[in-house]
Formats: structure tokens, sequence, C-alpha cells
RNA sequence: GCCGGGAUGAUGGAAUGGUAGACAUAAGGGACUUAAAAUCCCUGGGCGCAAGCCGUGCGGGUUCGAGUCCCGCUCCCGGCACCA
């Protein structure tokens, strides 16, 4: 026999495939339709290393299941070719970015290629292509039309490195550029700016019509739109200005003892204020810092009061000061808060630090629950109290023990003030209830608590509220008391003990604050000092302050609009032209594509131009603007400039994958019935870009829908989540590193089958995994023995091997479509190490296996399927094999014997076997007798499973 | 701090609440070989001569029975974060 050599058999069937155009597919067929995609790769100028084809094997492997369930199976796959890193190698390679693209998808291809995918090339498509970006400047003019373009001068991210300006998207979460890793600075200029921030809630909603998407990468995106519901409150400016702050906190509104601007807060600028130059300097000093420098984790809070200026609460009328601070951002809200230093840690430290009022209007609240809850016909008193947390010298604290309602209740020393003064409250509680009378005051809780409860010591509902104080004992002199009367006990326990030992909860938060650095109280609770909303909780209290003050609910997102222009040469021009006013006018999408013209310098220019800006004859541009308000040329009309910015690179895979179902349309992007018969994509498969690409795609794809361009609302209702792969040494693979692994050379050594292969097994397909070239010995190892197999091949089915066979293919049928590779592959191996034991196998067991191993192994297969079976047709378009499910129906079960629970062996009995049987054979057939140390109390039987004596110790 | 995901042998990892560690790699031993590679066989969580005991990050709980369910932690990875 020969032996298995992979280079003698693959590249050969490659060939074949390709001339006979199996994996082509047609537009319409009797089939149904299914639409598998990779997130399209960025040709860059490395090449693959062996993390890359982790998700193109998955999809391929899913994509031949597919076709053998008798799928119209579309699997295509494309370039994303323009932007800064094809660029950025085009300049330090010194070549132009075309050839430096044309030469990275020349080399992508050729070792995509060689692990031997199903892909319709006949359908690839290039974002660079103008028979492509043409299409992304008409969908940019869509947008134009319905507003959701436009220019805008606000300060934006500027990449120092890059020489551009760059979306919230493109930046790490440490302010650095994705790209380059340069400090990413703010600059104002020119850009355009798209508008998803009109999208936000469709987008934030819609995650919950996507059940099929991993957890993780819904709640990304969640965060990355970061809705706030609040509401908008105008505050009175003595100046008559008025300010509006956005707040979720409107039930702390009569606890706002100032307002606090962002320093680029527009009125600052025009506000008649006494100290103008300090508050000048102050902005200054901001606007040199980076975003890193200003939000660095335990910074000092700064700021300057405007002198002159103050601001009237709307809710109690008082006046307040107003400062501006760099803690409170220019872009989110309102760009102005106001503070309520009580209730709002920020707030807190910058009033300690101002020396601002504090002002408590949420009060901690319990309503007791269950055997504690307010009974609606008993008494209601209503209460004052103090609460003492009692120190002795040794450092522990006194608790109160006693018993109600058959429960033990646990908590401090306290009682009613009865319209006492306070002190004199304290001492009398302190004597009367533990017999202490020497002690001094440490200080007073500065958190008012409240509490609602049924006291089964009285028999009536209490509400109470009050302080707490911390006193230390300075002897332990005492008078008898009720300890004495036998009414409760004193408990005293280290501080580590007091948290586990409180159970009344008001008591606990009490604690909690006591131990805490800052007493701010920033959850939840009822409202105090707030005239007639006293006694509200604070989610009522909310919309009922919002209206008492004529402000309006409403909804903040951190989302920003997406910055949609770059000064860069390599990236779809934006189709719009300047007369010489300044005007902007959309070009007439007859004029498209606009043709990103051959430049000598596509360097960047580091003026916040573009490169384009430098070619004349590009630039300037002779024509007219149309009834439509559009522009056309005509060689006689005004000169007009055009807009020299380019898109950035997340336009072009913002709908790339509508393209591949009409990749040739001249007219439309898509054509409306090849859109109804293909989309949305069935699967879609690729790494971390949840919140870039994926919120991107999703925003287009709303917005074709709004313009009747797609019919659904979601692009990807599945989305497959792809871990990446390590290097050996468990870091990042990087030329860097000098730990780089690439295909080539494992298909070399190995094989595309046995290389493909471990890529599925080398653990769930979601996890980050190292790789190790040593685990690829496995998967050839197992495909020589399936090679071997075929020695052994006889007419009849081998019965030993039937219900296995059967088993195998509905476990791997099962696994692929969950995307569970790794499990898949491992039965089929301990299928084949069955196989090996035996004498024979059944000529059609053998094509089964052979035909459920093709997907994940399609030469080798192949190659035994012709010369073995002298098949004439694929073995990639041949039928699944079905499981027989007679075949995998046990005859006999196994049930695993316990003594307590521990398993003591294990018993086989034919289905249907009654439970006294397989009890008396649990006994005769195991040891277990050995371990009845007296008669067995029970035997517990559950059905199929086990069997389990209880024996009482 | 908030949110999401995770923690099982030397390693990647299996395991509808019912024999933990399938499958694979590394390692050790043996056969074949002048030798090596390849191949085949055996061992392969820890302790123990054995019977057995202990073991799925830690502490509790539910259950006849917990890697799996519940409560409370620790640590790791990821997202967000002076976001009002």
């Amino acid at each position: 026999m020969q032996d298995y050599n992979p280079k003698d058999i693959e590249k050969k069937w490659q060939d074949i495939w390709a001339q006979n155009g199996i994996y082509t597919t047609k537009d319409t067929t009797d089939k149904k339709n299914f639409y598998i995609l990779d997130m399209f790769p960025y040709p860059s100028g490395e090449g693959l290393h062996v993390g890359h084809p982790r998700g193109y094997i998955a999809t391929d492997v899913y994509s031949r299941f597919k076709r053998m369930h008798g799928f119209n199976v579309l699997h295509p796959m494309g370039w994303d070719a323009f932007g800064l890193p094809a660029e950025n190698f085009a300049i330090k390679n010194k070549v132009h970015p075309r050839e430096a693209v044309d030469r990275n998808v020349a080399r992508f291809k050729e070792q995509l290629s060689l692990i031997g995918p199903d892909y319709d090339w006949s359908r690839e498509i290039d974002t660079t292509d103008p028979n492509f970006y043409k299409w992304t400047q008409w969908m940019f003019l869509k947008m134009y039309e319905k507003g959701l373009a436009y220019q805008s001068h606000e300060p934006i991210n500027w990449c120092p490195g890059c020489q551009t300006g760059l979306a919230n998207e493109d930046l790490e979460s440490d302010g650095t550029c994705e790209r380059c890793g340069s400090v990413v600075e703010k600059k104002p200029m020119r850009q355009w700016v798209l508008k998803i921030t009109d999208y936000a809630d469709r987008l934030l909603v819609d995650l919950n019509t996507l059940p099929k998407w991993p957890e993780g990468v819904k709640e990304a995106q969640r965060n990355w739109i970061g809705k706030s519901e609040g509401s908008e409150i105008a505050f009175a400016l003595n100046t008559g200005e008025n300010v509006k702050v956005f707040t979720t906190r409107a039930d702390t509104l009569f606890g706002a003892t100032y307002i606090v601007f962002a320093p680029e807060h527009p009125l600052v600028q025009t506000l008649d204020i006494e100290n103008r130059d300090e508050v000048n300097t102050y902005i200054a000093q901001v606007a040199e810092k980076t975003e890193i420098d200003r939000t660095a984790e335990g910074k000092e809070k700064t700021g300057v009061k405007l002198e002159g200026i103050v601001a009237i609460n709307p809710a109690n009328k008082e006046e307040i000061p107003v400062y501006i601070a760099d803690y409170v951002l220019a872009h989110y809200g309102t760009g102005a808060v106001m503070a309520v230093p009580a209730h709002d840690e920020r707030d807190f430290e910058f009033a300690k630090k101002y020396e601002l009022p504090i002002k408590e209007v949420v009060s901690y609240y319990y309503e007791g629950a269950e055997d504690n809850a307010p009974k609606e016909d008993a008494e209601t008193l209503h209460r004052e109290v103090i609460d003492i947390i009692i120190e002795n010298e040794k450092g522990e604290f006194l608790l109160i023990k006693e018993t109600a309602n058959n429960t033990e209740k646990i908590h401090f020393v306290g009682g009613g003030t009865e319209g006492e003064n306070e002190i004199e409250a304290l001492e009398k509680e302190l004597r009367e209830e533990t017999g202490y009378t020497d002690f001094e005051i440490i200080e007073k809780i500065p958190n008012l608590v409240s509490a609602f409860a049924f006291r089964h010591t009285k028999l009536k509902n209490q509400k109470i509220h009050g302080y707490f104080f911390h006193i230390k004992l300075k002897s332990e002199n005492r008078v008898a008391s009720e300890v004495e009367e036998g009414r409760h006990s004193l408990l005293w326990a280290p501080k580590e003990k007091i948290k586990d030992l409180i159970n009344w909860p008001h008591h606990a938060y009490a604690w909690e604050m006591f131990l805490k650095k800052d007493r701010v109280f920033t959850d939840f609770g009822i409202l105090i000092n707030s005239g007639e909303f006293n006694g509200l909780t604070s989610e009522e209290a909310k919309q009922k302050i919002t209206e008492f003050v004529g402000g309006e609910m409403k909804s903040t997102y951190r989302l920003k609009d997406w910055v949609f222009s770059r000064q860069r040469y390599w990236g779809e021009p934006i189709p719009m032209v300047f007369d010489a006013d300044g005007n902007v006018y959309p070009v007439d999408a007859s004029e498209l594509p606009i043709l990103l013209p051959n430049v000598d310098s596509y360097e960047p220019t580091g003026t916040g131009e573009s490169p384009l800006a430098t070619i004349d004859d590009w630039v300037n541009v002779r024509g007219k603007i149309t009834d439509q308000g559009t522009f056309v040329q005509d060689a006689s009309g005004q000169m007009f400039r055009r807009e020299t910015n380019t898109m950035p690179q997340w336009a072009g895979s913002s709908w790339y994958y509508l393209r591949y179902v009409d990749p040739k349309n001249n007219q439309y992007a898509i054509d409306s019935t090849k859109e109804k018969d293909w989309l949305p994509v069935d699967v879609y498969v690729g790494g971390d870009h949840a919140t870039r690409h994926l919120i991107y795609a999703r925003f287009w794809h709303k917005f074709l829908y709004d313009i009747d361009v797609v019919s659904g609302l979601e692009p990807f209702p599945r989305l497959e989540f792809l871990g990446f792969i390590l290097a050996e040494d468990g870091r990042k693979m990087s030329k860097r590193w000098k730990n780089v692994i690439n295909p080539d050379d494992m298909v070399n050594r190995f094989g595309a089958d046995a290389f493909r292969l471990y890529e599925m097994f080398i653990g769930p397909f979601e996890n980050t995994v190292p790789w190790n070239t040593d685990g690829v010995v496995g998967t050839r190892r197992f495909l020589e023995k399936v090679w071997k197999q075929k020695e052994k091949i006889k007419d009849e089915e081998n019965q030993n091997l039937e219900m296995i066979l059967h088993k195998t293919i509905k476990k791997i049928s099962d696994d692929i479509e969950a995307f569970k590779f790794n499990t898949a592959v491992s039965h089929m191996m301990i299928l084949v190490n069955e196989i090996t034991k035996e004498e024979y196998i059944g000529k059609n067991q053998y094509a089964s296996l052979l035909q459920i191993l093709a997907p994940f192994a399609p030469h080798i297969t192949e190659e035994i399927w012709y010369t073995v079976f002298g098949e004439k047709d694929s073995i990639h378009l041949s039928v699944w094999p079905e499981y027989d499910a007679s075949k995998i129906i046990e005859s006999t079960i196994k049930i695993v014997v316990q003594v307590n629970g521990k398993v003591r062996g294990t018993i086989e009995v034919p289905i249907g076997t009654s439970e006294d049987e397989i009890k008396k054979r649990a006994v005769s057939e195991t040891k277990v007798e050995q371990y009845f140390t007296s008669e067995p109390e029970k035997v517990l039987y559950i059905p199929n499973r086990a069997v389990n004596f209880i024996i009482k110790n």
C-alpha cells in the first residue's frame, strides 16, 4: 500500500476542485440558501500566522457540512484593503499602496489556498476596487441626503503618529491610537461626522433580538452605547442665562449646593466673570493636559469659582455658587452638572476641598420583610432615635442580643430621643440598656438612617429615623440596667466579627458607613430635607421633582457620533465639493465613483489636509449645481474644490457582506431580490470587533433598511466568536518576539488536513489558546490510521462497529452545528481507535467515516473516495450520512452502585430489568456488602442510572 | 467601582445533578532497530505495599449523590469608568 503522503494529493485535488467549479455558488437553485461568512481580512504585509486560519477553517468545515446537507451554500472571501495599515506598509516599503495591496492580497490568497478552503472565488471582493467603493460613496451620499452625514468643527481625536483624526472607536481604552500606540490629542478641525447617535436606542434595544450572539459581545456594545436615563434641569443664573444640567439623580436636587461647568463649556466664554484672568488661566491649563492626565486615577480635583456668578437651585430657590472644574466633561450630557456632595463621591471630594456645604437629602431606608414586615392593622409609631456604636479600651464593640418572636436579634444600643437633646438621650440609653456610665463621644456619623418595621417586643409598627454616634468607654464602671432585669444580654465582639453578627439591616448599613472614610450615601433611599417630597422613595421622587422644576426626563448616551474623515490618502474619497464661498454640495450619483487619483507623494502632510489636496488637477474641477442641488462636472461651469478627506477603514467593511451576494451589479449596490434570497448572513464568524466593526455594520444596516436597500434590521443574527491563538510561549504572536508560526510551514510538515484538524481540535472555538506544534503530530497520526483502515475493507458491515459509528455520526452532526469542533474531532478519534481494534470494516461503514471526516480533512477523504470507491462525484457533493436511531439504542445499561452516595461499583443489566432485580444484582455482583456497617436503611433506585444504599451511621 | 466571562492532571481540554480527567500532547518504561526516526505495547491526579483514603480556586449550603445548582469570597481575562 502506498503511504499517506499529503504532498501528493492536496495540490492535486485543489486544482481539480477549482477546474470543476464544485464550490461555485449559483444565484438560484431548488435548494435552500445558506450564507456563512468570515470577517474578511486586512491583507497586511506580515502574511498569515497560524492564528488566522482558525476561523477560516471553522467556516469551511461548517460550509461543507451544510453543502452535504443539501443547502445552496454561499461562502465567500474578500479583502478589506483600504486604511492605515496598508498605507503605512506602503510608505515603509516605498511602494504605492495599490501595489502593496495587490502583493499582499496575492500572498494571503496563496497562504489561504494551501489549506484547501471551499471559497467561491468568483465572488471575491476588494473594498479598494472602484466598482466596490462606488457604492460606499453612494451610501455616504444617501446619509448626507438624510441628514446623517454632517460637517463639524469640534475638537476630535488626533493621532500625531498616523497624522489623522480618529473616531472614538479607533482608540484603545487607555486613550492611545489602536494602530500605532501614540498618545492621541484633542484637536479642533473640520471633519465629516456620521450621526450614529440617532441610532443609539435602536442599536441598544435590538441587541435583545440577537439571542445567538455571545453575551460578552452584546454587553460590550451596551457599555459602549452607555445609555443613561435621567433628567435635564435648567438652573437660572444671576446674569439672566439658563444653564441646563443632566442628572440621573433628580431626587437629590434639594441637595445641590453648587453647579459646575466643564472648562470647555461655551457659556464660560461669554459670562461676565469677575475673576476672568484666573478662569482663563485654568482653562488654558486644562487644555494642555491629555485626556489620560485629566482622568488619571487618584488625581486631586481642581476647579475655579466663577466670581460674581450665582445660580438658583430651582427646587428650593437658594443661591448657590458656580464653578468650572475639569472633572466635568464637556462632551457628556450638557457639559454642566449640579453638584450634590452628600450623595455623589466626586462632588463630595470637591466640596470638601473647597469647603462647600454638604446637604443630606436622601436617607438610607429599610422596610422590614417577612416576620418584621410592617402590619397593616397595627398602630404605627413615629420615633426619632439615636443609636450608639460603643467601643471599649480593647477595641471591641458592644452589641445587644435579645429574643423576639422566637428569633435572636443582634444590634447596637439605641432608643428614642423623645424630644430630648441628643447627648442627654445618649447618656440615658447607654445607662439604661447597658449600665455603662463613663464614656467620651468620638463622633456623630452624619448619615441619617431610617427604617420601618414591625416590632414584636412592642406589637407595633415603628417608623424611625436617627443618627449613629461613636463613643468610647473610659472605664468599665457600670450600674444596674436592663441587662440585670434579663431583658437582653451584652455581647462584646472584635471589629471583624460585627458585620456577621448584626442582623438588623439598618444597623448593618450604619456599621458600613462607620467603617468608610467618606460617608457618602450614593444609593437610593427616601427623601429628607426636600420640602413636600420628604418621605418619597428616590425612584418616585426623580420624576416628580423633575416635573416640579419644569425639567424633562431624558436619556444621554456615551456613544459619540462617528468621526468619518481621515486626512490620509488610502481611502475612499468623500464625494463632496465646495464652491468658492465654501458652500458644500454632494456630488451627483451619476458622477460616481469618484476615483482616488494617483499621486506622487501619498505620505500624510501633517497639516490636517489629506495628500489629495496637493493634486491641483484633481482637486479643482469645473461643474455646475443641478436642480436637485447636486454637483455634476461641466467643462464650461464654475470652479469647485473637491473634498480631500477620505473615509476611514471601517467604511467598506460596514456593508461588504451585501456585495458578495451580487458582486458584479453595476446598477445597484445589491439587487433587492437577491438581497431577500440571501440576507441576513446565517452565521458570521470572527474575532473581537464588538465595539468597532460590529457596531458600525449594525448601524449601517439599519440605515440601509430605512432607505429600503435591505429588508431586515440586523445583518448577522448568529455570531460565532473566535478565540485567538497565542504563540507557544503564551505571548501574542509577533515578529517582535520572534515567535510567529506560519501555516505554510505547518502544511509543509504535516499536510493541510492534519493542520486543519489540529486547528479545530486545539480547544473550544471561542477560547484563547496557545499554539503547540507537537499537537499537530496527534492529528497527523490520526489521519495515518484512517488511511491504513482501507486495507481492511469488506463488503459486509462489521456489526461490532454499527453502534459506535452511528453514535459518532450523531455526535459529529450535533457538534458541528454547535461549533464544538474540538469534541467532534475527539469523537472521530475514538471511532477510529475502535476500528483499529477490529479485524475488518464494512465498505459502507468506511464510506460513512470518510464523509463525516470530509469537512475537516477534505483532501485525504476525497483521495480515498475516488481511489478506493471509484466514485465519480466529489465526496464534498455527497449526501451526509444520517445516523440510524435504531442502531444507537443500547441493549444493556450501566448502573452505578453507591453506598451513601459514594460509588462502590457498577453493574450492567439488560434494558427493562425490574427495579427489584437491579437492587438484588447490585448486591450480588459488586462488593458493596463490605461497606454495610448495618442493614441498609433505604435503597434508592434512580432509573437507568444508579442504586444507592443508605446506611445509618 | 460597575458589567460580562472564567478557574478541572505537566499542557490543551472532556463530562444531560449519577464511575471526574474522555480525546490529544508532553513525560516515564518496554518491544522492534547497529542506531535514530517511525510504529506498537504498558504507566500516566496525589498519598499508600495493599485494602483504601483524598482530590475539579477557597468557605458554607441544597441533595441519597455536586466539577455541574444556591449563598459568600479569592484570583485571572475582557468591556466600561471623574459618564453626573
